[in-house]
DNA sequence: ATGAAAGCGCTAACAT
DNA sequence: ATGTTAGCGCTTTCAT
C-alpha cells in the first residue's frame, strides 16, 4: 500500500487545468471566479479529496483556529464555557482548540503562548494570571477575550460575571439565614491579589467588606487552598481540626465539592454547616447534593466570548465589555445549628 | 504605540551575527553548534524575545503539537484523560490542543480532520465513529492512537480499558445481590454497533450474554439514549413510567447520574433501584452519591497513549495494544427490594 | 475573469 | 563548525 502524498493545492490546479490561483479563491469564496470555473475546481478537491495545510495558510493569511485557554479542566464551570464556544463556532470554517493549563501560576502563560505561537486567530483567556501589560501586548498582535477577569483595557474585550453582585447575593442570604462565623474558603494570595481583577479577589474582598459592615469583622476567617477538589477537601479538613464555622463561603462549585466531602468525613452534615459554592455546576443541583451556588450562565459567556473574538477579526475595534447577571439558587443551606443544649 | 512585528528567525540570525541554519541548529538542540555560539543566539533570542513560528516550522518539519479528540468534553472520565496526557508532556517541548466534537456521529471525524489539517505531529482519538478504513488511512500520515475502542490495526496503537471484564464484574455482582430484572441503558445503535470495538458496544454484548447465561433472557431490556446526562435523564424517565426494573446497568458515570436524577425525581430511592455506572468518576466516590461503578484508571490511560504517540515519532513501527485492568467500585448497590406486602 | 510570480518563516541538504 | 540555498503549500498583488 503505497503511502500517497496528500493533494495539494497545486494538484489541484492541475487536474482542472487552472491555476493556483484560482483554487485559492473557490476555497475562499474569493471574489472574481465564474460559475464554470468554481464548479471545475470543485470537482477535482472532491475527487482528489483535497484540504489546505492549515499550516501554509496560516503563513500568509489566517488559520481558522481559535484558540482558549482553560486553568483547569477538571472544573465543569470552564467546560460549559467550552461548549457555549463550541456551539457558537457550529457551521463556520473556525476551529476550536483548547489549551489547559492545568497548574497555577506560569502554565497560564505558557498556553497561552502556545496559541499565539501556532498563530489562532484569537484567544479566549480564561482569568489568566498575567500582568495587563503582558496582555495588553498579545491583544496587539491577535484579537483576546479575557473571560472572568475584571480589569479592562482598550486593547481587549472582557466578558465578566458581576461578581461582587453575586457575593452580595451570598452573603445577605447567610446573614439572612443567621450566620455571623462565615469562612471564605479561597485561591491562593497570588490569585486573589487585590486589584488582579480576579473573580476569586473580587469575591473575597466583597467577602471582607459585607462581614465588617454587618458587624462580624471579629469573625472574619479566610482559608487559602488549591485549585482542585482534593486541594480543597485536605484544606477543609485542617480547618475543621480547628474551629468549625456555621457556614462556609467557597469561591467555586469545584472547591465547594471538596469542602463538602470534608465535611462528611469529619461526620458534619450540611444541615451543621452551611455550604455554598459558586458557578452553579450541573452536579450542584443533583438532589442528593443540593447546593446553594450563585448561578452564571455558562454557555451564555463563552458564546459571547466567540462572538467577540470573530467580530475583532472582521474588523472591529473599539472593545466591548460584556457582563452577565449572577442569580442565587437556594439550596441546602439553613439557620446555623443551635447551640447545644448543656446538661 | 506602534505595532512592532514580531521577531523571525532572520532577525535573530542579523542580531547575533550570524546565519539563519545556526539559530535553527540552536532553537532544535540540533548537533554541531559551538558553544560560543550558542550563547550568541540564546541572548540575541532573548533580546529579541523571538519564538519560532509553529506554522512555518510545520511546513518543514513538525509542529510539536499533539492533538486529542474528544466526544463530549463534558464528561468528567474524558477530562481525567487529558490530565492525563498533559502530565506526560509536562517538560517536553510539545502542547497538548483539544479538539472537542460534542455531538454525535460525523462530528468526531470532522474534529479529528481539522487535527490533521493542523498537522499535528500525533492524535490520540477517543472511540470515535469512524471505520477502521479511515482510521488507517489517517494512521499512514500521522501516528495515531485509539483510545476506548477495541478493534485493532497494525497501523495504529491502541489504549483500551477491559470491557468484557468489567461488565462481568457488573454482572456478577447484581447477581449475587439476587437481581435479574436488570435494564441496561446505553447509547445509540450507531454508537453500539456489533463488532464496532466501541466500548459501549461491548457492554452491551457481555450484558445480553450474561443474562442469556443466567437464564434471565426474558428480563433482557435495553434502552439507548444520547451522550449526556440530560439526556439520560430523559430517557429514564420513559423508562419509569412504562415498568420498574430492580437495577439499571448504566453505559458510563456520565449517564448514570441522569439516571439517578430520574428515579429521584420519580420518587424513587437507591434502595429500591439500584444503580451501577461505568469509569468511576469523582463525584462516583461522592459520599451523598456513593454510585457502584467499574473504576479504569483515565489517567493512566491518556499518559500511556501520549507515551506511545511520541515513540511512534520517535521512530517505532510496531503496534502496541495496552490494556488496563478494571475494577469495581462497590457502593450503594443493594438487594433488590422484597415484594410489596400485601393486604 | 484568470494566471504568473513573489514571498510568508522556517528546516535540511549541501557546500565550505 | 558555520553558511548558502532550495523549497514546504499556500495567499496575494499585479498583469493580462
Amino acid at each position: 500500500m503505497a503511502q500517497t502524498r496528500a493533494a495539494t493545492i497545486e494538484d489541484v490546479a492541475r487536474e482542472a487545468g487552472v491555476s493556483r490561483a484560482a483554487v485559492s479563491k473557490v476555497i475562499r469564496n474569493a471574489y472574481g471566479v465564474s460559475p464554470a470555473m468554481r464548479e471545475r475546481v470543485t470537482a477535482a478537491i472532491e475527487a482528489l479529496d483535497y484540504r489546505p495545510r492549515v499550516a501554509a495558510r496560516a503563513m500568509r493569511g489566517s488559520s481558522f483556529t481559535l484558540g482558549i485557554e482553560m486553568p483547569h479542566i477538571g472544573n465543569p464551570f470552564f467546560t460549559k464555557i467550552v461548549a457555549g464556544a463550541n456551539a457558537a463556532l457550529a457551521g463556520t470554517d473556525y476551529q476550536l482548540i483548547i489549551a489547559p493549563a492545568d497548574v497555577d501560576g506560569e502554565e497560564g502563560v505558557r498556553a497561552i503562548g502556545a496559541l499565539a505561537d501556532r498563530q489562532v486567530d484569537g484567544i479566549v483567556a480564561i482569568s489568566p494570571l498575567v500582568s495587563p501589560d503582558w496582555l495588553e501586548r498579545l491583544a496587539g498582535r491577535v484579537p483576546v477575550v479575557m473571560l472572568g477577569r475584571h480589569d479592562r483595557s482598550t486593547a481587549y474585550d472582557t466578558v465578566t460575571g458581576d461578581d461582587a453582585e453575586g457575593t452580595r447575593l451570598v452573603m445577605e442570604h447567610l446573614f439572612e439565614l443567621g450566620h455571623r462565623r462565615i469562612v471564605h474558603l479561597t485561591r491562593s494570595e497570588e490569585v486573589t491579589r487585590p486589584g488582579s481583577g480576579n473573580p476569586h479577589a473580587i469575591r473575597l474582598e466583597q467577602y471582607l467588606a459585607h462581614m465588617r459592615a454587618a458587624g462580624f469583622a471579629d469573625d472574619i476567617r479566610v482559608v487559602r487552598t488549591g485549585l482542585d477538589e482534593e486541594a480543597a477537601r485536605l484544606d477543609t479538613l485542617a480547618l475543621l481540626d480547628e474551629r468549625v464555622p456555621t457556614a462556609i463561603f467557597v469561591g467555586n462549585d469545584e472547591l465547594a465539592f471538596g469542602a463538602l466531602r470534608a465535611l462528611s468525613e469529619h461526620g458534619l452534615s450540611s444541615a451543621e454547616v452551611s455550604v455554598v459554592g459558586y458557578d452553579d455546576v450541573d452536579i450542584a443541583s443533583y438532589p442528593a447534593i443540593s447546593l446553594t451556588s450563585v448561578n452564571q450562565a455558562g454557555e451564555a459567556m463563552g458564546e459571547r466570548a466567540i462572538r467577540l473574538l470573530l467580530e475583532r477579526i472582521e474588523g472591529r475595534t473599539e472593545p466591548i465589555h460584556f457582563s452577565v447577571e449572577p442569580s442565587l439558587k437556594v439550596r441546602n443551606s439553613t439557620r446555623p445549628a443551635p447551640a447545644e443544649p448543656t446538661g
